[in-house]
RNA sequence: CGGGGUGUAGCGCAGUGGCUAGCGCGCAUCGUUCGGGACGAUGAGGUCGGAGGUUCAAAUCCUCUCACCCCGACCA
């Protein structure tokens, strides 16, 4: 892509109202575009990355078995009614009604869709277990969205759901989507502790949290400096005069010992053993060979890609802008030229037919111009064409000072690898 | 939802009762530049968030309202 055709302003500056760096500095890139209070738009170089996100869980899903599909986002309130959930929930879940006055509910999450999708697929335990997922769009009435993207009331997520016959079955399948998980995360660039959490309006077994540690993130959690285990503060609470505080006396949950540090997290995943809390609502029902009818055991898992998206940055950035992992990067080139354009232009092509993701700063502007929307944006490599590097092109690493001469084959095959 | 804050050009801001509302960045045109957001010249761009009120006169004072941000509560 070349810069001078891509839907791309940069800013110097940031909104006033950004404070969250990430939020900061998606604005300032142009990833996105704030369309309301907790709404916006992925523009083109935020929607580059969220599809490699995208593809990421999708791969690392489908490895332990998720199959994928897709469910509404409007919902007829007849669902969410079965579970009780349209009366428990509260004002989060954002509630519509049709032209008829009828109710309807907008996808706060897909428990009930999905369990009511497989009262078509499962009656027997030969139909068990199961596993499918989607990444959809979720509505929530937020109270309030902060953060730029690392709160909104509309947002993607990865959410899969299992069906098992046991408890069992269960705890075998909350496993690989722990391994699945922290693969995720791994591939993404981000270092993640799960932590265990209350399972809220989720109901059910038991929950674990996926948070990356980080100043910005809303959540506390209480991690046990001894043997590493972590939980959610709410799980062990904080005190009320000081929210800084750990409750006096609280041990950790494993080992028992005192020795616990309170840090602040985003949480970027959530997986949860929900039990038979839908399956006995909604009347999800399987014969097991005996011919006795039981409920199926379930579990929900989620990512949030925007967030995690925005996650990676306030864990990867430095005084000058984003540094994108490898993997999530738009594109892995930056390419500029100081007065070269012809020479440039050729680079271009070759990169472009190597099948390298090459951004062109084609811009006739001068040279800092250039290289502060190269730091800004924060893609991993930038190649400097000018009268110094002769014949050949200019090396550098977005992690790097150093910049290193080669020739364009050498490049290609440095990329490549 | 409680508390706080902010709305003046695309972005950042100045302007606390007075005449055609300013500055920086950005944008347009021309020229000079070109290894870290360079310089000069000339321009374009604003119903001062909205409505109502007070006044000879309102961006400025009053009332209402809308929007956005932050802290908290809440959070699947």
């Amino acid at each position: 892509m070349r810069y001078s055709e891509s839907f791309i302003k940069t800013n110097k500056s940031a909104p006033k109202d950004a404070e969250t760096i990430s939020h900061q500095l998606l604005m300032r890139g142009s990833f996105i575009h704030p369309l309301g209070a907790g709404f916006y738009s992925l523009l083109p170089l935020g929607f580059k990355t969220y599809r490699k996100i995208y593809n990421i869980i999708t791969e690392e899903l489908n490895a332990i078995g998720v199959e994928d599909m897709i469910m509404p986002v409007v919902h007829p309130a007849r669902v969410w009614k079965e579970t009780n959930r349209f009366f428990e929930v509260g004002p989060e879940l954002w509630k519509i009604k049709n032209r008829a006055n009828e109710d309807f509910a907008l996808a706060m999450t897909h428990e009930e869709v999905v369990t009511d999708a497989a009262k078509q697929i499962i009656s027997s335990y030969k139909d068990l277990p199961k596993l499918v997922g989607q990444i959809q769009t979720k509505v929530r009435d937020e109270a309030r969205a902060r953060g730029g993207l690392l709160r909104t009331k509309e947002f993607t997520m990865q959410d899969a759901y299992s069906f098992d016959l046991d408890e069992k079955g269960l705890d075998k399948v909350y496993q690989k989507f722990i391994k699945a998980y922290n693969q995720i995360f791994k591939r993404v660039g981000v270092e993640t502790v799960m932590v265990e959490s209350s399972v809220g309006a989720m109901g059910g077994l038991g929950a674990n949290e996926f948070m990356l540690l980080a100043d910005s993130g809303e959540d506390k959690i209480i991690v046990c400096s001894k043997c590493k285990h972590a939980v959610n503060a709410e799980v062990l609470g904080v005190s009320k005069d000081d929210a800084k505080q750990i409750k006096a006396g609280a041990k950790c949950l494993k080992c028992k010992c005192d020795k616990l540090e309170l840090k602040r997290g985003i949480e970027v995943g959530n997986i949860f053993k929900l039990g038979t809390k839908y399956s006995v609502a909604q009347k999800l029902i399987y014969k097991d060979r005996h011919d006795q009818a039981k409920p199926v055991v379930m579990g929900s898992y989620g990512i949030g890609l925007e967030r995690l998206m925005a996650s990676v940055i306030e864990a990867s950035h430095d005084d000058f802008g984003i540094i994108w992992p490898n993997s999530i990067t738009p594109y892995q080139v930056y390419l500029i030229d100081i007065n070269e354009q012809k020479k440039a232009e050729q680079v271009y092509a070759k990169l472009l037919k190597a099948g390298i993701e090459v951004f062109y700063d084609d811009r006739e502007v001068g040279p800092g111009e250039k290289f502060g929307d190269a730091d800004l944006l924060g893609f991993p490599y930038r190649v400097t064409i000018s009268s110094k590097t002769k014949g050949k092109v200019e090396l550098k690493k977005r992690t790097s000072k150093k910049a290193e001469l080669l020739t364009i084959d050498q490049l290609i095959r440095r990329l490549k690898k």
